[in-house]
DNA sequence: CTGCTATGTTAGTGCCGTTCACATCGAACG
DNA sequence: CGTTCGATGTGAACGGCACTAACATAGCAG
């Protein structure tokens, strides 16, 4: 990172959370280390607490960023396969940030942009529901969420499945049309 | 656990696996310990590696054994409902274990038992595409496939949406029957 | 009985997250 | 314009971690 010549680095908070998600995408989240962020800010390694209160704050602060990303994207893909085809594709790209987002960490906050991602997909389920392109099991709510559900272990059996294990291996896009049509014959021309 | 007489444990490497479960059932698989493994098998912290090359190979070692329980557990299971209601099940009551299984790890060995809980999956696909119970949009293996996704998703979301945030909460077998018939029509009594 | 090998111990290394006392600085106020 | 005060940084610690190297013990095979 660029040298700093005053003992204030004035942007240290958001300077962090950037070499973060540097660090998760190149060693992964189980490499992530506090301590080599605040070395790549080039400041003490007791500077961050000035900003988190520990080590995962920071990391939810990443978490929330890759939320409105998620959310970004997926708004500007176009019907159920192609949402589903994003979603893999962002795990498949991000995988360190998918799993710093998604890992287990009970009483989490709720993420407004993780909500946002939600109605997204929400609204194409009842779009294709009232088309026709989808049968109707069940409301939209639920099918939504059973949609999301499937992506998510798709999105996570794809990132730990690395030698094409069940067939997981190919790519986003594939994977997420031929499941979506396993499950519900939908057609993803 | 129990004192040790002699200068060797005798059953060292069990005892350590059996440690580490418990640990992984108590505190989960972030708080996981190699050193807290070892304490409570009663011997050094450096015991362990006339066993395990390193602490990933011991939790490999326990995540074999879930994947064996599990999959035993799943063939005790009849009809499609019933197996994702043992799926969801599995990962409710033992989370920990859950995450350290299906922890990413790329690169990782396949496992027998693992493939076998699939196969298990696919006889009860074909046999509900036989018996028109489900649709057959897909190979029995792909949609196997596609069901395993769904309820590995709804797995992990379950576990880490603990204040029942998109109704993730909720009993396994109940979150199952409803996100199977959401997607397929499939009916659970 | 002797010695080999498997399995244990002790004592270390370096990294980690985190905290505490102290340093610096910018902005707010007299 | 000078002072002070809160926000933000540093350096030096602490205990815990995974892991290693050198050494100790013991069970087993000759």
């Amino acid at each position: 990172m660029a040298e700093r010549r005053t003992y204030h680095h004035g942007t240290l908070r958001q300077a962090l959370v950037d070499g973060a998600k540097e660090i998760l995408a190149e060693s992964g989240h189980e490499q992530f280390s506090l301590n080599e962020v605040a070395r790549r800010a080039g400041v003490s390694t007791a500077a961050p607490y000035r900003h988190f209160r520990n080590r995962d704050e920071l990391l939810g602060a990443v978490a929330e960023e890759g939320y409105a990303t998620l959310a970004d994207k997926l708004e500007n893909a176009d019907g159920l396969a192609a949402l589903g085809g994003v979603y893999v594709r962002f795990a498949h790209d991000n995988p360190g940030l998918f799993v710093t987002m998604f890992r287990s960490r009970p009483g989490g906050t709720e993420s407004a942009a993780g909500r946002a991602a939600f109605e997204t997909l929400l609204r194409a389920v009842s779009a294709a529901q009232h088309s026709g392109e989808i049968a109707t099991h069940a409301s939209p709510e639920i099918t939504a969420r059973s949609l999301w559900v499937t992506l998510h272990g798709l999105a996570v059996l794809h990132l730990q499945q690395p030698h094409d294990r069940y067939g997981l291996g190919g790519e986003p896009e594939q994977l997420a049309a031929t499941t979506l049509s396993a499950l519900l014959g939908l057609k993803s021309d």
